[in-house]
DNA sequence: AGGCTTATCTGACTAAAGTCAGAGAATGGA
DNA sequence: TCCATTCTCTGACTTTAGTCAGATAAGCCT
């Protein structure tokens, strides 16, 4: 790790802090405790469901109770059971909660757009395009891979989107039935592994790898959620299901891919993977790789 | 203001609060209140009077007194008397308190980096310079222009690193008894004014404007630190002794230059002087230039 | 039906953060 | 010298934020 870059994070952490952070203490709560603000915020215009609300903030269901209780005290949230499930209940905020939130969200624009306002239309755009960058570049890091069993609905999930895209973009649609195969046992340990990679709770991208004969393994179910390209994240699932290989013994990789997938090519060269003669008779791919672990 | 500018400065708000706030929140406090975390980290290696420290952190006196007390009892800091002046306090770290910063400086390094370890080197470049540019920007946003009075030994500090920065730039050295005048009668309302740039309560550039005959005014003493150029001040200093000049009826705007100073050249183009022939016995200058108001 | 789990709530508690009023010593200016 | 001001400190207080241990009701599984 680069000294001088650990140096610039800390001096950005410590201007952004004073900055935003300062401001936003102060600034926005008007008069009211921030935990009340925060929950105030966090409602939003069409309510949320009260486990919700206490897993995005983090915060003890008792103490959300209460905080809950406090605004309604205040007239601005209503609780209600109508759920479908009796146990849960959703937090609504009345008109008078709207009218409040809506005056925090002007606010909010309001210390946006305090730090636009004294530079120039060039240095405004330049501001607006590094926050955008740091923006993406932090979520980037706080990308995390999981392994995860095929069964699961996020897996599934992945699965779905991968299979729809496939469909999108294959000049000749794309029908699982007739593509080599990944089913549910080959992509379960120790047969195969199956890894999902998370974002902020959200599954954005997965990727498999298929044990077979103990010797050559093959890569497949690459994908990636659009919202989340150009973030490295398929790098990291690569790595991640180069590293299982190896801890597995296999001694080389394989995998095949589409025409159409040209991001997929290039992120399969930049790995070290080699275009080879075609191994198998999977009807969608037109290039075969293979790498040496 | 543009809002799909706005609305980046905000997600850019969101996603920096939570990854920065809420880990420096949490992980750099090591078991200790966040107040007393603070005070440490602010008292530094050189210790601090205890006046600066309650201003910097913007906390009430009793409170302050408070958290050095608990400090002192945890062997951290010793407050001592000499000061000079019998009321005011120093903080100062002991031995164990020193190295108690220096575990907070380590875990500082620590959290920087963990926003770097998950990127690929040349994402981690990327994040570092946009980084870089967020924090500039922000400073740049954060600076405040201030009339000042000429006397003021703030007003005498910018003046003193002006005057050097001519001798050094000069092929001819400065000598500014020689020059032009600009005196402190002329720099006074209403005969003329003298305008400070502050950032972070330091002053970082400065620029003056002799009303003159009451038609014709002159800016003068245009000085930006070099800490804090390529921030746009110097224009809006500019602007802001252009603001005056019309409110105070003057129909044009002069000033002269030395050809070395070939950013302020560009930027008095860029404001729309116009070069003109020398309307003064300047000995300094090369190029003299003109705006109407 | 019975037992386990989940979602929410209440009561009882603690620690941190901060405010306010004034006391006491030192200083500065008239 | 005297009076107002400055600086620090202490005591007494409030509010916020948060934790923990149940109680209660509803749903899930067999």
């Amino acid at each position: 790790m680069d000294e001088s870059q650990v140096a610039q994070v800390r001096r950005f952490n410590r201007a952004v802090t004073q900055h935003v952070g300062a401001l936003e203490g102060s600034y926005l709560r008007r008069g009211r405790p921030l935990g009340q603000a925060r929950l105030l915020h966090e409602i939003g215009p069409d309510g949320i469901e009260v486990r919700a609300l206490r897993e995005r903030l983090r915060l003890d269901s008792g103490y959300v109770s209460r905080l809950l209780r406090a605004l309604e005290a205040q007239g601005l949230v209503r609780t209600e059971n109508r759920t479908g499930d009796g146990r849960v209940r959703r937090a609504v905020l009345t008109e008078k909660g709207r009218a409040e939130r809506a005056t925090y969200d002007a606010l909010s624009d309001e210390l946006a757009a305090s730090f636009l306002t004294p530079l120039d239309p060039a240095r405004r755009e330049r501001l607006v395009a590094a926050m955008a960058e740091v923006e993406r570049l932090l979520k980037a890091g706080a990308v995390e891979l999981r392994l995860e069993a095929p069964q699961t609905p996020t897996a599934r999930f992945c699965l779905d989107r991968y299979f729809g895209e496939l469909a999108r973009r294959f000049e000749t649609g794309f029908d699982p039935g007739r593509s080599n195969s990944a089913t549910d046992a080959e992509m379960t340990p120790p047969a195969g592994y199956f890894v999902v990679a998370w974002l902020d709770g959200e599954p954005v991208g997965c990727g498999a790898l298929k044990v077979g004969d103990g010797i050559t393994g093959e890569v497949k179910r690459m994908w990636i959620a659009p919202s989340a390209r150009g973030l490295g994240i398929a790098s990291r699932v690569l790595e991640w299901l180069e590293t299982q290989a190896r801890e597995t013994g296999l001694r080389r990789l394989r995998l095949e891919t589409n025409r159409t997938l040209t991001e997929a090519q290039a992120l399969y060269h930049r790995k070290g993977y080699q275009e080879v003669a075609p191994f198998n008779a999977e009807p969608y791919a037109h290039h075969w790789f293979e790498k040496r672990l």
